[in-house]
DNA sequence: GCGAGTTGACTGACCAGTCAATCTATCCAC
DNA sequence: GTGGATAGATTGACTGGTCAGTCAACTCGC
């Protein structure tokens, strides 16, 4: 965890390349590219340009790299549903702010989310299986945040929550997956765009029919 | 692919053990129970009761396993799919013979369904590749249900159909996700339940706010 | 000259796929 | 109906290649 060396006065920090660093973005390009299982060790020194031992000077395992990667970025996510949520907004607002999140966060790092998406969110017998609680954490704050709306009037009652959170949550992953497979066409306004449907074709369905009277 | 012996009058056919048979239906449960790649070819065949070699006397690769499964599923899927194309039914009706089929497949056969969707629909670097002609091809089916539902005025135009079909079917893929990850309940009714609920969701965010009027 | 950082050849385990041997059902010649 | 031939089904020990992880040695800044 200890990253500061402490050695130098932050200003030079660049002067001393992070190899830690240097290895996890590569990693993402070469998980990205061939898929965790497919690739080596070796691959992912190589695009790091770095020797095959100095990996394991900075992880234990293969596997604690993708980890890492993984843990980082969730953090980042959970986070932020966190802050989304306690403030006091409607729920097609904090459930738009979730679902730009992710999208931008796409738009940002294609390949840190492809690799998140496809060899840990989805991948029910390896990772997915080790991060369950981490991903559990998400849904259950998407599913809170539909509850609540729920008890305000806002959403349908009998719309199981859980379920329309695993229904938002999986609409917006599909669509990336879209992307990731180059099934949907990306670009600046297709990801705006995206942000938008996603939150008017599941919120559209969720919010009760006639929104004026009570 | 030529199963049939000839041999005997097929009536004594259950004295003939259809191994072939026997060896994907083990690996439905080993693929399901460790994933593809955890698993050995000899899982398969302990699981299935049978020497090692002999799933390459059926098969030329683990691999071919696995699409084997795929491919005897999917095919199934979308001439179910075509099949309720071809009716003219409401676009809600439609779409929710397909939620009730993905379903209703789940819960016939929940290890299938979970090898088909965690090692191949989701697989972005290997078999979701290897397959991606034959999943775009139930994304374009769907897609066109719902173009056809914007002609006909009955969804919102807005709403690109390819990320509706990938919304619709995300959306479905999440809930037997849930289920697959231990997330969601299970049981006939919370089957029932989920059919409804997605199409209620998708398709009460798709269609026009007034279905009166026009 | 100390130690953190770095190197890459090497090892041990693992496992997909091969193959020669064995088995068994069917058929035919007599 | 008996023996032997034939071919497909079945067996499992073995091979070859792959690759995660180790480690002894080297570098270099302080």
């Amino acid at each position: 965890m200890a990253r500061r060396v402490g050695r130098v006065s932050a200003a030079r920090a660049k002067a001393v390349p992070d190899r830690r660093r240097a290895i996890l973005d590569a990693a993402v390009r070469v998980f990205a590219r061939q898929g965790f299982h497919a690739c080596r060790v070796s691959d992912i020194a190589d695009e790091a340009g770095v020797a095959y031992g100095l990996l394991y000077h900075y992880f234990p395992s293969k596997d604690e790299v993708l980890s890492t990667l993984f843990l980082e970025r969730w953090g980042v996510m959970l986070e932020m549903i966190r802050e989304v949520d306690s403030q006091s907004l409607p729920a097609r607002e904090k459930l738009g702010a979730i679902a730009s999140f992710i999208v931008d966060s796409y738009a940002h790092d294609p390949d840190l989310m492809k690799v998140i998406i496809v060899e840990v969110t989805r991948a029910a017998n390896s990772f997915g299986q080790t991060h369950l609680s981490q991903i559990r954490e998400a849904y259950k704050m998407i599913a809170e945040i539909v509850t609540k709306a729920q008890e305000d009037g806002v959403f349908k009652r009998e719309i199981d929550a859980q379920f329309a959170a695993m229904a938002f949550y999986g609409a917006i992953e599909q669509v990336l997956t879209g992307w990731i497979f180059g099934l949907l066409p990306q670009g600046e306004e297709h990801f705006e765009r995206a942000k938008q449907l996603v939150v008017e074709t599941v919120c559209g369905g969720l919010e009760t029919p006639a929104p004026v009277s009570t």
